[in-house]
DNA sequence: GCTTGACCCTGTAGTGGCTACAGGGTGTGT
DNA sequence: ACACACCCTGTAGCCACTACAGGGTCAAGC
């Protein structure tokens, strides 16, 4: 299998394959007379679980972990859940963050209602707040 | 006021003040005879500004058009109002991804109850799943 | 046989928003 | 004089790709 239907069959750039090989995650497969790389069936199943991994978001610096202990069937599970909870934990904080700037959008939007020019716009004049020592609507935890 | 000043006026790092006058957000300020950078108030009004904008994840491309605004009263206010819209819906859309996600992971991560080896771990099964041509509980939207 | 277009190769640069480093200059206190 | 904090410019690095340059290979169509 030539990388075009590796990428293909893995829904990927090829790009990227070469990507992976580059900084380690994807073994480097053997070479066609003409130099083209030649996959075998192994590769296809390693990217389909990159890919997996990096469809949660996962680091490829923990994908390569997680590739590690797939590797090394002794190693202890616990260290497999570690990973996923230390994931799950950096969604949820990056979900509390997106939350809040919603909340912040939200306000500051809700300062322009009427059309009218720059010099009266209520998001700009909000946006400047800090500048003229006032707490502006989008980051007062009381207005909230 | 020299960059250390104004960096900590603002809090933000003197290398970011840097970066933003290289970028042409910052405007490039007059030197000391020893050819340090000697600022002005205005500048800390518009690098507040910035601060602000950035702390609501507006790319700087969008802080430079806010910028532009406000240094042109007659704009219309409708454009200010647009980049906000557009600001919310995608934190929005990464809000929805994110949440998807958690949800994805949390499934991931109750295929691991007991400690045990990797060999049996039920998080690396079904990040592995696709290989087999299964469908994973991360993945799988009628287990959801 | 030639042309063309799709695919392949390696190597490098770019994306966004910083952040860090190298190598050197300036000012102040001891 | 020395040490340390700060300043300067220029460059590189982070992350996960993605795009490009320049060149080679293959197969189909004329």
């Amino acid at each position: 299998m030539k990388i075009g239907e590796l990428a293909k069959a893995a829904h990927v750039e090829v790009e990227t394959i070469r990507y992976y090989e580059r900084i380690g995650l994807l073994p480097a497969p053997s070479r066609s007379p003409n130099g083209y790389r030649a996959y075998a069936g192994g590769h296809l199943e390693r990217l389909a679980f990159i890919r997996h991994c990096r469809a949660l978001d996962i680091a490829l610096v923990d994908v390569a972990q997680l590739l590690r202990f797939v590797d090394d069937p002794t190693t202890d599970c616990a260290e497999v859940d570690a990973l996923i909870d230390s994931q799950l934990t950096r969604v949820r904080a990056r979900l509390d963050t997106l939350q809040m700037l919603e909340r912040q959008l939200v306000a500051l939007r809700s300062q322009c209602g009427a059309p009218d020019r720059a010099a009266q716009c209520g998001i700009l004049h909000e946006l400047e707040a800090p500048t003229r020592g006032d707490v502006c609507v989008c980051h007062d935890e009381h207005a909230q």
